[in-house]
DNA sequence: ATCTAATTGCAATTAAGTCTCAATTTCAGT
DNA sequence: ACTGAAATTGAGACTTAATTGCAATTAGAT
């Protein structure tokens, strides 16, 4: 699994150690596709034979968060979403307001977008995100 | 002040209510220009002379929202950031990583690329929100 | 002016997420 | 494999934004 590479030599340079808490949460994160919310990844874990505590699993998605693992998409009323990244690329988010489904979507032209945006205005753009809300196919009237 | 009307004419087809509250709010989210926090707007109001307790703030936000006289921004780690609307077209926002500085930009090019993307993906859009995050001017290194 | 449903303020509550700290574990150096 | 310094863990207390329940109050239609 690459991912436990990169998390590893993430951990290394900053001289963080990897432990089987960490372990846990990382290949929890990565026995599911789809998004997330922490609550949920937690319960997983509590559920699975591995074993993390709350503090561990909000302590380990940050630093999944920070060595690009993993990547929140969006907040909501309740809280935060996630989905992990590796072997996914880039790509933005269509939110249903009804069923609250999430559809992912990839444009070049926004990429482009992105770019010309940023520097008319002096911007020097790291990352972007394009959350169109309204209905999906089923929930359209 | 237009804003007044549409709030009134909202709250009357509902069979709400305008009070001194829900008009204390209203002129404070119109006092001043810019983004804001509900913890900010109370103690705006707060330090006005009419007041509203934070109950009554955080519920009449709520009913700006629905009505479209508000928009929520975005949501930070501490909560959410909203801005008013009326007299304000539709735009999207960079937020610098450093300074947490946000500047709104529009673009045609995007408002066609969402209609572009959601009839590919058989979406019926009702809104998007871009949020491009880098380095402002000023924080550049 | 009256009446009824809507609204208010307060304080209690919820819920996501963070923090503290003693006990435990990792791992680099030997 | 052993050791020790430094990092990490878990449990629960804590924080902070936001919501809610309810008795008292108020808007506004008639």
């Amino acid at each position: 699994m690459m991912e436990n590479i990169i998390f590893r030599n993430f951990l290394g340079g900053k001289g963080l150690k990897l432990t089987k808490e960490r372990t846990a949460v990382l290949s929890e994160v990565y026995s599911f596709h789809g998004h997330f919310e922490p609550e949920y990844l937690y319960s997983r874990i509590k559920g699975s034979g591995s074993k993390a505590s709350r503090a561990s699993v909000y302590r380990t998605l940050s630093l999944l968060v920070e060595c690009g693992l993993v990547k929140r998409v969006t907040r909501t009323d309740k809280g935060n979403i996630y989905e992990h990244t590796y072997g996914h690329s880039h790509h933005d988010h269509m939110i249903c307001d009804i069923c609250g489904e999430i559809i992912e979507f990839f444009s070049e032209k926004l990429e482009k977008l992105q770019d010309e945006i940023c520097e008319k205005n002096s911007f020097i753009g790291s990352s972007h995100a394009l959350e169109i809300r309204g209905r999906c196919k089923k929930c359209r009237m």
